[in-house]
DNA sequence: GAGGAGATCGTCT
DNA sequence: GACGATCTCCTCT
């Protein structure tokens, strides 16, 4: 089912950092259907989050910041609204924002966006070829896991991590159009060994461009 | 479409 | 020195 038909930014909103300073399961929740942007001269990319987990913090086991503060994840101890990419399997960068005040270390991993403008160059990033008229699986193949988005979004940590998303200058933002999920659903987080049942991954019901 | 192997490196033990 | 908030490619069905 189509879940966009306006892509229009005009009438969009930077999403702002008092958002981020709650709890990751609201901020989460509230991300869905929300834009992650990325500005690169004349050059936008543009699409929306279906997929998204919550990380809770020192008291999560699964989260980077269980272990305490370290060089690695130490965006994650300082204030919301800021970008933690990290570096995973030797391959992969995913991008995850601070959430709660300064000293909390909560945080959101977006998994999952559908595309919505600079198709194109989404696929030169990922170094995939898009046909004339690409197909619901090619476009899913862009952006439907963490890897992946960051990959066409172009997000690496020397690059964005410590970004501040809620920047008016920022070429990495998180935009509302005003659109909004019809239903939620809510499962177990994705790749994870530690308190793995906690049900802190939500999704866009629905929609064809989740992960897996 | 499902399942398994390999890639490849920063981070912490 | 082990392993991870993943992805792709290959094989088999």
């Amino acid at each position: 089912m189509p879940l966009t038909t306006d892509h229009r930014l005009s009438t969009t909103r930077l999403i702002s950092r008092n958002f981020y300073l709650r709890d990751p399961r609201e901020v989460a929740r509230d991300l869905l259907g929300k834009l992650l942007v990325r500005r690169e001269g004349k050059s936008l990319l543009a699409g929306r989050i279906v997929e998204i987990e919550a990380y809770l913090g020192t008291d999560d086991p699964a989260a980077h910041s269980a272990a305490g503060r370290t060089a690695r994840n130490e965006v994650l101890f300082g204030p919301p609204g800021h970008a933690y990419v990290y570096f995973i399997y030797g391959v992969h960068y995913c991008l995850n924002v601070s959430c709660m005040p300064e000293g909390d270390a909560g945080c959101v991993l977006v998994r999952a966006l559908e595309p919505i403008t600079g198709t194109e160059q989404m696929a030169r990033n990922r170094k995939l070829k898009l046909g004339a008229h690409p197909t619901q699986r090619e476009l899913r193949h862009l952006t439907s896991g963490p890897g992946r988005l960051a990959q066409a979004f172009a997000i690496t940590r020397p690059r964005d991590n410590g970004k501040d998303v809620t920047a008016r200058k920022s070429d990495l933002q998180i935009l509302d159009d005003g659109f909004q999920a019809e239903r939620i659903s809510t499962s177990k987080r994705v790749g994870i060994t530690k308190a793995a049942e906690a049900p802190l991954r939500f999704t866009i019901a629905g929609s064809t461009f989740i992960s897996r």
